[in-house]
DNA sequence: TCTGGGGTCCTAGGACCC
DNA sequence: TCTGGGGTCCTAGGACCC
């Protein structure tokens, strides 16, 4: 896999052959880092770090000065300023990302409307029916990168190529502040002397695994019988990696997506063993996973808790209700249902909530309703007065809350 | 070194139905 | 009599991605 830190960079030349290289693949150069600087400029040219102050928080992101010393997304912060002492440490500002990334997504809207937003800082374009203003993928891309610098300050690498996996991998070998054509005739030949670790679907295990049957290279995998991956793997990521590994990629740029779940987790400074402590923290996520399931319209069918304890061992339990809900009070009581069936468990590290199985809003005929009226005044109040404002009653500590909205006569 | 939070998809076993 | 097979749903866990 590439290095991160830009040192193993490859643009390509003006004259690249990008016929039939329709898909782009940009991405916004550390992103969460690079809107820092935006706010405060004074600290371009230095090693700065995103992240939370909190003794189990992780690098959120990192500029290029401070990737030079080693410094990765997903580092534990502790590891990360032992590498990197006099790096400065910034807080995340969620809602700047935001902002940049919905202008981001615009500034690609103005080359083509099909865009397939990844993430916050990255999306594929499909070019394939630009018109003449725009011109060839590569030219596209070229004033794709213009644009981004110009209306953002931010700068986005691209990769050009003609498919979404090959055009991924093509961004990231372009960075920092780059643009990378692969011409169709030479994907193959790009993709083979690439470690299997760059397939998209191949992480830290199955990485392990496959060089465990000596296979490192891309080249190797495609060379290796698909019975021999399917015993390995199993047989949709035998079958997925063997296609990626030959260059197939069919997959097409979709612009909308049915979002498939909702959730909300969180990690204690320190492990928590109090039963009632762990129920109102539970309160709080189910509260705020109901108000982003009215949000979007959506009713769960499925209500489901993560729990992870100080050794990090991590169960999951879930319950499907008689009926779907989008009403915090439901999903709090089905999580804490959930987690008294769990039994004696040892103190907790994380905790988190999560509707599944998404559908469209269903009317519901039970005591949910008022308590869903209740949820609803406060959404209007979150929304005229912001974030914070409404803090319903029962959220606080000890005060247990006052009674429920009864059931409906 | 000691591991965040938002997600998606896959596997495997058991229940249940025909 | 001691035992089929396919399909679907549910649940738990795991790998992976950004």
């Amino acid at each position: 896999m590439s290095r991160q830190d830009g040192r193993d960079r490859l643009v390509s030349a003006e004259d690249a052959d990008d016929t039939g290289a329709t898909i782009l693949h940009a991405d916004l150069d550390a992103f969460f880092a690079s809107v820092e600087l935006l706010d405060r400029p004074e600290l371009r040219g230095r090693p700065v770090i995103v992240g939370r102050d909190s003794p189990r928080s992780v690098v959120t992101a990192a500029t290029y000065e401070a990737r030079r010393y080693g410094v990765n997304s997903a580092m534990p912060m502790a590891v990360a300023l032992r590498r990197c002492p006099h790096a400065v440490v910034v807080e995340p500002h969620r809602d700047r990302y935001e902002h940049w990334s919905a202008r981001f997504f615009e500034i690609c809207r103005t080359i083509t409307p099909l865009v397939e937003p990844v993430g916050i800082d990255e999306g594929f374009l499909d070019v394939s029916g630009a018109g003449r203003a725009i011109g060839s993928p590569r030219a596209a891309a070229a004033l794709l990168r213009e644009r981004v610098r110009e209306r953002t300050g931010l700068v986005a690498s691209v990769g050009v190529a003609g498919s979404k996996f090959v055009a991924k991998l093509a961004s990231g070998r372009a960075k920092p502040d780059g643009l990378l054509v692969v011409p169709v005739a030479e994907t193959v030949a790009f993709l083979r002397p690439l470690p299997v670790d760059a397939l998209w679907g191949v992480g830290g295990r199955t990485g392990e695994r496959l060089r465990g049957r000596a296979i490192s290279t891309i080249g190797e995998l495609a060379d290796t019988p698909p019975a021999t991956l399917r015993a390995a793997l199993g047989d949709a990521l035998a079958q997925r990696l063997h296609e990626l590994a030959r260059g197939i990629d069919p997959r097409p740029v979709v612009t909308e997506r049915a979002e498939r779940s909702i959730g909300r987790e969180t990690t204690f400074e320190e492990d928590v063993a109090d039963p009632a402590e762990l129920r109102r923290v539970l309160r709080r996520l189910s509260d705020d996973v109901g108000a982003r399931l009215r949000r979007a319209g959506c009713s769960a069918r499925t209500i489901a808790i993560k729990v992870r304890f100080g050794d990090f061992r991590t169960i999951s339990r879930s319950r499907t209700l008689a009926e779907p809900t989008d009403v915090g009070h439901a999903i709090h009581e089905a999580a804490v249902a959930l987690l008294d069936a769990a039994g004696e468990i040892p103190p907790v590290r994380l905790i988190g909530v999560r509707a599944e199985q998404l559908g469209p809003r269903t009317v519901s005929l039970w005591e949910e309703d008022a308590w869903r009226e209740a949820e609803q005044a406060v959404d209007q109040a979150r929304d005229r007065f912001g974030r914070g404002a409404v803090r319903p009653a029962r959220l606080l500590p000890d005060s247990g809350g006052p009674r429920g909205p009864r059931r409906p006569a």
